[in-house]
DNA sequence: TCGCGCAAAGCAC
DNA sequence: GTGCTTTGCGCGA
């Protein structure tokens, strides 16, 4: 396993894979979650979401890299499994030693800093924020950031209340904050984001996790999960020090305010089950999909 | 009270 | 035996 060594971005990845193939992806992974069972093949998988099957293989390819077949398996119940059979690799001394840098286990390289308990009590007042929405590689994003870095980011489905819901979800974690629009830096943070190309140990993505201490801890352990692994919710309780707190570790994962950057996909039930997904199960498969992709370009 | 859990126990192939 | 559901326990907000 080369879990450490830089993943060398394919051509299709030098910028941020296209958001109109996500439609496409997302009904195929929702197709595949109702007929596993059967095996379906690609013809049928074609027919079964609307499009030729050319189409949806190149779809596929541009999307996540990978040719149908794989696309398939990375995107299975048994995915997961595997990858808790495979495990988590061992941290090696420099990483162990570096916590005060950007957490190089996760392949975005991220640079993490927490709001104090005080700040967050205040429900965010005296916070200034700003927010828009972008397309993305999973459809429709919100991104909202302070001055100090991105500090949340989600997605807007139209059948789950659009940008109205999305938007009211985040900022409703800081109510007394300032919120002011801006569309085109939004465009700026998803781009920066998304394209592997640009996550880079030098030029660290700045974060900032907003919650209470519990929750930080949670979700700076979430960060040393590896682009394309998985760890259970169980784990993560004893890593924190808090072993018989799984269920609570799955509330503060669920309340993660930074879908993806915080890969808090990445957590699955002990069994290999995805168990849930704040932004849909569908959202959650199509990440774990989109990063096999990336740890194993065929 | 609730929730993106867990493990044991019960049941059906 | 495997696989699925139910039950009781557990936690922090």
């Amino acid at each position: 396993m080369t879990l450490h060594a830089p993943i060398a971005p394919r051509p299709a990845f030098e910028e941020v894979p296209p958001p109109g193939d996500y439609a496409l992806v997302r009904r195929t992974i929702e197709f595949i979650s109702r007929e596993y069972r059967s095996q379906p093949s690609l013809c049928e998988v074609a027919e079964g979401v609307g499009a030729p099957e050319a189409e949806l293989e190149a779809a596929l390819r541009r999307w996540a890299g990978l040719s149908p077949k794989a696309f398939l398996q990375a995107v299975t119940l048994d995915h997961a499994r595997r990858l808790l059979a495979e495990g988590l690799p061992l941290l090696d001394a420099a990483i162990e030693v570096g916590l005060s840098g950007p957490s190089r286990l996760h392949d975005l390289f991220v640079k993490h800093e927490a709001m104090s308990p005080g700040a967050h009590k205040a429900k965010g007042e005296g916070l200034a924020l700003r927010y828009g929405f972008a397309d993305g590689p999973f459809g429709r994003t919100l991104a909202v950031w302070t001055e100090r870095g991105l500090a949340g980011l989600a997605f807007s489905d139209e059948e789950r209340g659009g940008d109205a819901h999305a938007l009211a979800d985040m900022l409703g974690r800081w109510p007394k904050a300032q919120a002011e629009r801006d569309d085109a830096g939004a465009a700026d943070h998803v781009a920066r984001v998304f394209s592997p190309a640009r996550w880079r140990g030098d030029q660290p993505l700045r974060i900032v996790l907003i919650g209470t201490d519990f929750e930080v801890r949670v979700w700076q352990r979430l960060l040393d999960i590896p682009l394309g692994c998985a760890d259970t919710y169980s784990s993560v309780a004893r890593d924190i020090g808090a072993p018989q707190a799984s269920r609570a570790v799955g509330a503060a994962v669920g309340r993660n305010p930074l879908s993806f950057v915080v890969p808090c996909h990445r957590v699955v039930g002990k069994s290999g089950a995805l168990t849930g997904y704040h932004w849909g199960l569908t959202r959650k498969r199509a990440m774990l999909g989109w990063e096999f992709g990336l740890r194993h370009p065929d």
